[in-house]
DNA sequence: CTAATATCTTAAAAAAATCTTAAAAAAAGG
DNA sequence: CCTTTTTTTAAGATTTTTTTAAGATATTAG
């Protein structure tokens, strides 16, 4: 679980971060424009936005977003306990409201809330993809019921394309997902797991449904 | 996004291209006059203004490529912070100001604040044609919905003349946006580039629409 | 109408991106 | 600390895109 904080205080920011970051892969921005910027790239389970900051705040961050129809789930988070503010980020789309100062307690509910409303009341634990399944909770992948045997990354790239399944997926946003943007790795590793992936799926013919798009990246679909 | 650098000092220059160079694609030109050259030809989203350079300065610049029609957004730099520069650029037309020395963050809040104030609030994912339609975002062609294959500079040929309907573009302008200025690329490359795009089209009766301005450029019309 | 010039069209050559391996390095597990 | 597994690097093979080049075709000026 990748989670996003874009807020400016960078005390709050830290302190955000380490209450969670037992149970999630933190990332934080620390404006809204750099926030906007992280959260384009999709990669994100939730995002921690604060309201009031600088430049671009976080209405314009959330609304931004929507409209180019990226839908990570956001927790908005504020000094503010007017009517007003909950209404217009509820309103820009945002999945909840959670005021300063906060407890520890409440802001993980929040977020476990907002997990649960968003892959149904039970997280799931299998993805699928016509007859490949996998599934998240021993990470193993089976296509009719055959297990093929993935190691990590490569279950990790797998489980990527199925979770984007029609969509293109830039290698930078693999990249970012997978490895994390400031991983100081050469973006070849990504060809390497395709390709491994692709040997893997090859005995079943599931191969061909990973198309690669030079310039681009990959897509998987029918 | 194509941003110009118009800057004497050199290392200012780089390390204001290394700020921005991950979102914008950035060229420099190390004295007025030859970014006035540059920018004359109407191919930058943005340009960012250097006030203070030898023999031609950012305010000849600017107030030389107004009167030519070249409405680029310009986001002057300098170091002055008097009330009185602030003006007269602004009235030369200037879309904003900086101050140096800035930060990071506030350089990219205003480039995007200037975008957004000029493309209005959301960027287009989308260019249309008719019925031919751009997903800009992966890169697909569609014309009523077929798909048409279209490989990298191509699909850029065909943005760039979308972008300019009913415009005329020279081959220069064509040249420098696709390939950039320093190329050394011949401008052949150009009519190879039109053809093929023309024998995709013709598919679906399109190619008539990209007019020959035998001398002078294309032009995309109905 | 003819010569000069510009553009179009193709196919081949060159360059660039990606794929595939295998080995080296790093991390995990005992 | 050693073994095993996973991750990363690197280099050659393959595929795709880009560029070059040359002949065909079209346009314009005289």
């Amino acid at each position: 679980m990748k989670v996003l904080i874009i807020e400016d205080d960078k005390i709050l920011s830290d302190t955000i971060k380490q209450c969670i970051e037992k149970q999630y892969n933190v990332e934080q921005a620390y404006d809204g424009y750099e926030g906007y910027m992280f959260a384009r790239e999709n990669i994100y389970d939730i995002i921690i936005l604060d309201l009031m900051m600088p430049e671009m705040n976080g209405y314009e961050v959330l609304e931004k977003l929507r409209s180019q129809e990226i839908f990570t789930p956001v927790l908005i988070l504020t000094a503010k306990d007017s009517l007003n503010d909950k209404v217009r980020g509820l309103n820009c789309g945002a999945d909840d409201y959670l005021v300063k100062p906060f407890e520890r307690e409440e802001l993980l509910a929040r977020l476990e809330a907002i997990i649960r409303r968003n892959n149904g009341f039970y997280v799931k634990d299998t993805l699928e993809f016509k007859n490949l399944k996998l599934n998240l909770k021993n990470r193993k992948a089976y296509i009719e019921n055959q297990e093929i045997i993935l190691q990590g990354k490569q279950f990790d790239l797998l489980e990527y394309l199925i979770r984007s399944k029609n969509t293109i997926i830039t290698k930078e946003q693999i990249f970012d997902k997978i490895w994390g943007f400031d991983s100081d790795t050469s973006t070849n590793v990504i060809e390497v797991y395709a390709s491994g992936l692709r040997k893997e799926l090859k005995k079943y013919g599931y191969d061909k449904y990973i198309r690669t798009l030079r310039g681009v990246g990959y897509i998987l679909s029918d």
